[in-house]
DNA sequence: TAGCGCCATTAACATGGGTTATTCCTGCCC
DNA sequence: GGGCAGGAATAACCCATGTTAATGGCGCTA
């Protein structure tokens, strides 16, 4: 069942069918998750690697006096705990941040084919990267862009994001995060938010609603965001990237 | 000539003596680049992966009218386009913030030791993974962080990033960066850079002049930025992290 | 359907950090 | 050794965004 996993490393880099057989035969656990806003810590699976299949969660870091920054958002097809199998040690916290469905995928099977398998190692490999990718482009925005630059850019990320795994229904997509947690994820602060996403949808640029984002002009919407979509690192359609060996 | 490459590894993870061996016997040209500033588009080889071997560049993105974000700050010891061998496409710009010298080894030596090497592979895949993970808390700097926090945070980085290369003297460590340059990291204005470096130097914590910084009271300057050492992954001396196989 | 709680919205006000501009310093070049 | 250029240091002023606080709406649950 891990069919999401392999679209997703699709949607960055083309697979041999040996791969794609061997990533597909990896035993999987399915594991539902109810309860939204609640953290992840002690509900992973020990020596498992997580893929969501269904649902929102985010990475985040809390400092002592209360302060939080959200560091990722993290949608379908997403693998959550590379780096803690790869590198060991501590991960930054998660969250759900919708009722969230996952596959648990045993450690030892994933390591067994990545001993025979150097191209799905990099398909995971790149996954991380394509990960870090996005953290960059994070730190432009909250480092450099404007706040309505800003929502504007994050909102194109993750209508893309999840056009890329089939998450989306034309111009519309999920987004379940109160605007809190979207200040958490922007650098700002709620009140702000709130200001920024009132701007927009007078713009006629965007509906925000329960949860629900309608994008009126994607291109409008990007070119106000400053939004290339080039660090997102998708294959378009007809031009497959050329991918080592 | 990858020992520091080797170093910089075994300061994440351990390594297996195959591995090492491995590592040691790639085959790199050392290159050197005397001017500071340059962008290094152009300048590295293609087909190649590039380890610095001596001074500093950063990574670095513009907007459209001129903003500009600095993305991370890389040492001597960083490999600076393993994105590009893995993924494929753009890379963000580099710069030389110094002479710089590094060694290039050729794509296809670094690829055949990763086919037979799952290990060395997944050492070098840490690399991005502890890269990625100050990425992330960069974005807690800029998005939380106060200006003062921000500036000790960093140095308190660079620092440690820098001493688990051996290219510290006791507290005092290169930073050859202007104030500009530390703003476009930072997120800040030039002038508040300088205001917050002032306030900084009339505490007794450093002394920052001609690209050199000296910490005062490591200790303090840490608890005055919220700095915690865990994201950068490094492994203490007498203990070892566990890794994987 | 009453009551509770979370979230969105808005207003009024405060401020950290940005902007602009000037001076100073230092190293370098002719 | 005079002039020039880039960086550092300051000052004065400004504004995008933060803060605080109050109100309203909507979906639970009993």
């Amino acid at each position: 069942m891990t069919e999401l996993l392999v679209a997703r490393l699709e949607s960055h880099m083309s697979l041999e069918p040996a791969d794609r057989a061997g990533l597909l035969a990896l035993p999987a656990q399915l594991r539902q998750f109810s309860t939204r806003n609640a953290t992840l810590a002690g509900k992973l699976l020990d020596n498992h690697v997580h893929v969501i299949d269904d649902g929102f969660a985010c990475r985040y870091r809390d400092l002592p006096d209360g302060r939080r920054q959200i560091l990722s958002i993290l949608v379908p097809g997403d693998v959550i705990d590379l780096r803690q199998f790869v590198l060991g040690g501590a991960q930054p916290l998660m969250a759900a941040l919708s009722p969230l469905s996952m596959n648990a995928i045993p450690n030892g099977s994933l390591l067994k084919l990545l001993e025979t398998s150097p191209r799905a190692t990099r398909a995971l490999w790149s996954t991380t990267l394509v990960e870090e990718s996005i953290s960059r482009e994070w730190l432009v925005s909250i480092g450099k862009r404007s706040a309505l630059e800003r929502v504007a850019h994050l909102l194109c990320e993750i209508y893309l994001r999840l056009a890329a795994v089939g998450r989306n229904t034309g111009s519309r997509f999920p987004l379940p995060l109160t605007q809190s947690e979207l200040a958490d994820v922007l650098g700002l602060s709620t009140v702000h938010v709130n200001r920024t996403l009132q701007e927009l949808r007078k713009s006629g640029l965007i509906a925000f609603q329960s949860g629900m984002v309608e994008l009126f002009d994607f291109d409008a919407l990007a070119a106000l965001g400053l939004f290339a979509p080039g660090y997102l690192h998708l294959r378009e359609p007809g031009k497959p990237r050329p991918v080592l060996v």
